[in-house]
RNA sequence: GGCGCGGUGGCGGAGUGGCUACGCAGCGGCCUGCAAAGCCGUGUACACCGGUUCAAAUCCGGUCCGCGCCUCCA
């Protein structure tokens, strides 16, 4: 199946051809880690995700390479432990984890690497000397400085020329800039500040030449694919282009720059002071994280995203069709096919267009539900199962999401267990009014009764 | 000021010159002891104003509204 996507580099779609289809190629700029995510940070986690889950479709489980960063020195961190009184090490090290498990919560699979930037500053002082050497970089003042000026193609991923950057500048200009558009990429620290020596004295890097090392580290200095928000096409990708090329005399970096969205929370831009900032660390206390993942998984990536609680409870009544279908055909084991139904593959194959996907997959769940034939009904599960793998979707034991594992208070499952059983007897011997009492009792508690043929399935709302 | 993105039925959300997107909610029906689940049916939507065209939500021009970026801070 040929991918296309949209090259935001050539502002428009294209054709994908990997340098390499036995090693496809993609970098995502990873979190910068002082606080929790919050789910304007977990949108391209969750989109490049699907992104590598296809890739790994199309050109086999062991022929993609898949890095995400970690910044774990930056101000903002510096700045937090000022603020708390705790260590650096402490806040970078906690919080990564806290990441990396609610990125797995949402259904993330980890990337094959996940370089962090403090253990990268030998390569950012080897390219920095590289592009000193080369006449692209300058030291003034114990920073070091790219040297805009000296890289033609410079505006090229964002659209801008320097003139209109410069002329449109909100910013006061540091006087040891030789040129307005120059940026760091080395600066000094105070002793109080996290700092390494270098040729330049004891400083630390400037924010985009991690990502230029780490890219050329895992995976050369030109490959397949680039992705991040929109935020950072400029200046972070813009200088991560500047940088990586003249560090590589003048070879291609990436040929495909992929950009999600913007997103906003309950229609406004997300902020502390609104009381809308979501955290997924707070929102899966609400919310399954299978839930909060196909809430974001409902809109084109490159679409705005105006996220809200009520969209992650419509995702979450859908996902229980779902796992309700699979639980119905709990009498046939599955028949899994060798790959995706071409449908789901078409569409994600057509620039990510996973709203497109998902409908299908409310087709086979359809289809599933009026299924008779056994074999039918085998294959379209598994149909139906492999098409949610490749969105990273339905892969929970229907009964365990059904029944609401996690669920605190209440009714044990035996309670309700014994309930059932009491009702299944009421039943039998028509007694309705017990039977019915019995239900609504249930139902209060918020558990939901369905009567089969002979038995009575169970689960909570 | 510069650059860019978006405005689709009650809601979410694809699509894009003519053919049902899809889902949620609602309504009607089937099924059921009654429900639930499921199935079937049901909605003449594309911000506004012009223009092009046999035909525009889809192309062109303009207007309004919302959002983002414009360099050491995402």
């Amino acid at each position: 199946m040929t991918i296309h996507f949209y090259n935001t580099l050539k502002r428009t779609k294209e054709t994908f051809k990997p340098i390499d289809a036995t090693r496809v190629r993609m970098y995502v700029c990873g979190p910068t880690v002082y606080d929790y995510a919050h789910i304007g940070n977990a949108r391209p986690v969750v989109v490049f995700d699907v992104l590598y889950r296809l890739l790994r479709e199309t050109y086999g489980e062991d022929h993609v390479v898949y890095v995400r960063n970690i910044t774990d020195v930056d101000d903002k961190i510096i700045n937090r432990a000022a603020e708390s009184g705790e260590t650096i090490g402490a806040i970078t090290q906690r919080t990564e984890q806290a990441f990396l498990a609610d990125m797995g919560a949402l259904g993330a699979m980890p990337p094959d690497h996940q370089p962090r930037a403090t253990e990268h500053i030998p390569g950012m002082i080897t390219m920095i000397g590289k592009l000193i050497a080369a006449g692209h970089a300058y030291e003034a003042e114990g920073h070091v400085l790219f040297n805009v000026a000296s890289y033609r193609a410079y505006g090229e991923l964002s659209g801008r020329n320097r003139d209109e950057m410069i002329a449109g500048a909100r910013v006061e200009v540091a006087p040891y800039k030789n040129d307005p558009a120059d940026f760091v990429l080395w600066k000094p620290s105070t002793p109080d500040q996290p700092g390494w020596e270098s040729p330049w004295g004891r400083g630390r890097p400037g924010w985009h030449i991690e990502c230029s090392v780490m890219s050329e580290k895992h995976l050369g200095p030109t490959f397949d694919i680039h992705g991040g928000g929109q935020d950072l096409i400029f200046p972070h990708h813009e200088n991560e282009i500047a940088q990586s090329t003249c560090a590589h005399g003048g070879a291609k970096f990436v040929n495909y720059w992929l950009h999600n969205g913007y997103l906003m929370a309950e229609g406004e831009k997300m902020s502390k002071s609104l009381g809308n900032f979501y955290t997924v660390h707070d929102l899966l206390k609400e919310f399954p994280g299978e839930a909060i993942r196909l809430a974001l998984l409902k809109t084109h990536y490159r679409q705005p995203l105006d996220f809200r609680k009520v969209g992650i409870a419509d995702a979450k009544k859908e996902l229980d069709e779902f796992y309700l279908a699979l639980r119905n055909a709990g009498d046939v084991k599955a028949d899994v096919p060798d790959h995706p139904p071409v449908a789901v593959i078409a569409a994600l194959s057509d620039d990510l267009n996973t709203p497109k996907a998902i409908a299908h997959l409310f087709e086979l769940k359809t289809r599933l539900n009026v299924a008779r034939d056994a074999g039918e009904k085998a294959l379209l599960k598994g149909e139906l199962l492999l098409a949610g793998d490749v969105l990273g979707l339905l892969g929970q034991s229907p009964d365990v999401w059904l029944r609401g594992a996690g669920h605190v208070g209440g009714l044990s499952d035996a309670d309700i267990d014994a309930l059932v059983g009491q009702r299944i007897q009421a039943r039998a011997a028509k007694d309705f009014a017990t039977s019915d009492r019995i239900r609504d009792e249930l139902a209060a508690q918020g558990i939901i009764l369905e009567d089969g043929a002979g038995t009575t399935a169970w689960r909570r709302q």
